[in-house]
DNA sequence: ATATGTCGTGAGACCGGTCTCTTTATATCG
DNA sequence: CGATATAAAGAGACCGGTCTCACGACATAT
């Protein structure tokens, strides 16, 4: 066994040209399939790469060329039904262009996201699909674009920032979701979000510094107003970060004077959280509490009741999200344009039918 | 606007060296952090490189030193939880030693496997995690290590291959869902995987190719073979990789003349789709069909009744499979391996006591 | 037969870092 | 005060590819 002894040098173009015994020029040329070469030589140069079992160095091919065929996807959370659909959709459009993707993480921190953001253009991506944790904070995407990458925002536009984003129609979902609650009876409802509530509570929806999660609660907000339902901000509340503390906006909630009797969750990690939280509370869906849920994860219809979700078609958005990146690496002229993709309520059996 | 126009090429340590007036390698030097220079022409070559906002090309970087700082991952199918989970194990125990993570789906099939691996090693990342799709076809395994690039096995093991495996303990986990149910008073029980099941049905036990999957099999087997139940191979079934393959596999399972009590499912996948099977099938759990599942899954516990399920600890098995991986690259020196995971069963409530 | 063109091959610069080796400047010592 | 040690900076090779350019051989044109 002579394996970690010899870590073994890794065979370059010029081991296996000269095993081929033709100029190192040659040898790429065969091996990296560009250029013109005999059939003879290109045979010998072959079967000496076989023999030596070459593998080409990539990192020094994309120093050379300046690709890397590499496109970084900066998500909130891989562990998020949400974003690993999204990672595929991602992926495929990638695999179908040739090109491969690099995941980081920003656990939904801005730090990490810059530090994530940095590493990609360090490690010279092609192009960079990023979903900001926060919306006002945009320097260092900026800087991305000063750079040269091409970007792609997703599930999350900045609006100052010149540059695609591929989003889900956010308000027009959250006003299809809200309206079919309106229209089932409901007179009292809330939205439930896991974002932080810096400065306690929501003076201003204009804050918000998610902007799916902010024209959600603005179409939430628009059309209890228009259905001449007093004080709809009351019931957005931010904060179900984890399953303590949804269990306490939750408890909170319900036990208001005014207390809603329909929940509309802001994801499928807040809609588990809720419903868990209704669970333990022994009240039962759609009786005592109606909620509908954002994303069709799995849990959703395997519960007693199903849950009614507003699908968001995922997988959809990333491939697009990735179609649109790798059109701009390749220098495809497009205007620069915020790509909304539409979604679809899916009614299921969590929502009661209350009043005549 | 002067962007696309000019693609701007990117700011290198040169460019820094001259605005500083100092030497390319003194402005290496600082920006490396590696050597020593002066205060003085530290701080004149930060400010000239924050003035030009350089950004080191880590490409460069990684084919001068040799490391790249990324660790590959080549899994089965990201979209499964089990999957991420475990990559967000990986991730942590990568992130805490400073290398980052690039992900490679295989959707578990040798030939995106192997290209996956050669495309990886050619990205000269420093080691590699690999999901093996079969474990006996590992050529381009062996050449990993031949390059010399450590590699630890994931979920499942090749002994043929002396290398590390990072496991669950998988036959201990059957046998011990397998008693459970024996002692509910179960003397018919079936297992259902989602392997392909080449060559039709199941003539032998050693000729599945998914090792973990053999080894729950064996150990299932095993335990029936041990209670004196009969004909414990007619039982076992592969092939429920969607919904209607599913379905089928399960109706036909149920028409049996002695038709099973319960059901073992492989993973969360397969347990998601026989819990639609018979819920469409006019079933219920556990009166009618017992039923446990692999993995703790998200949906396992929302269901009614909530699924009793073998946990099997992933995020450890991924954060394991990281440390090991980076004690390999750090060269520390350790035997070959196969480290398991043990598993846990929790009992919810979707397994019925039988008998008297 | 000489000029022109094309094709296949070789030589060597280049990408942007790291790193070794050499040179220069300053400090320490007898 | 000169000799030697030491710290700091510079010069340039190197990693493994790509790619431009130069060159020789042969084919075709004149």
């Amino acid at each position: 066994m002579e394996d970690s002894a010899h870590p073994k040098r890794a065979v370059t173009v010029a081991d296996v040209a000269k095993a081929a015994k033709v100029s190192k020029a040659t040898a790429a040329r065969v091996l990296g399939g560009y250029g013109v070469v005999s059939a003879k030589i290109t045979d010998r140069v072959m079967a000496a790469a076989a023999a030596l079992e070459y593998r080409p160095n990539e990192l020094a091919r994309s120093m050379s060329t300046g690709r890397s065929g590499i496109i970084g996807v900066v998500v909130g959370d891989i562990e998020n039904a949400f974003f690993s659909l999204a990672v595929r959709g991602i992926s495929d459009a990638a695999r179908l262009a040739g090109f491969n993707v690099i995941i980081a993480n920003s656990g939904e921190e801005l730090d990490a996201e810059k530090s994530a953001v940095d590493l990609l253009i360090g490690k010279r991506v092609d192009g960079l699909i990023v979903t900001p944790a926060r919306c006002d904070s945009f320097d260092h995407l900026q800087h991305v674009r000063r750079a040269g990458v091409p970007l792609v925002l997703f599930d999350r536009a900045i609006p100052e920032l010149d540059v695609d984003a591929v989003t889900g129609d956010d308000r027009d979902a959250a006003i299809a979701a809200t309206r079919y609650l309106i229209g089932q009876g409901h007179r009292r409802l809330a939205y439930v979000s896991a974002m932080d509530a810096e400065g306690g509570g929501l003076a201003n929806i204009g804050r918000i510094s998610n902007s799916a999660v902010r024209e959600r609660v603005e179409g939430f907000v628009s059309v209890l107003t228009e259905a001449g339902l007093p004080n709809p901000l009351h019931y957005v509340r931010l904060g179900a970060t984890n399953q303590q503390q949804t269990d306490s906006v939750i408890k909170r909630l319900l036990s208001d004077s005014a207390a809603p009797t329909a929940l509309l969750a802001s994801d499928s990690l807040v809609g588990l959280r809720i419903f868990k939280s209704l669970q333990s509370l022994g009240l039962s869906i759609p009786k005592d509490v109606s909620m509908i849920s954002f994303l069709d994860a799995d849990w959703t219809n395997v519960t007693v009741p199903p849950i009614t979700i507003v699908d968001q078609r995922v997988y959809e958005m990333g491939k697009l999200a990735g179609e649109r990146l790798i059109a701009r690496i390749e220098r495809t002229p497009l205007a620069v344009e915020r790509l909304r993709v539409s979604t679809n309520l899916v009614v299921r059996g969590s929502v009661a039918t209350i009043g005549r």
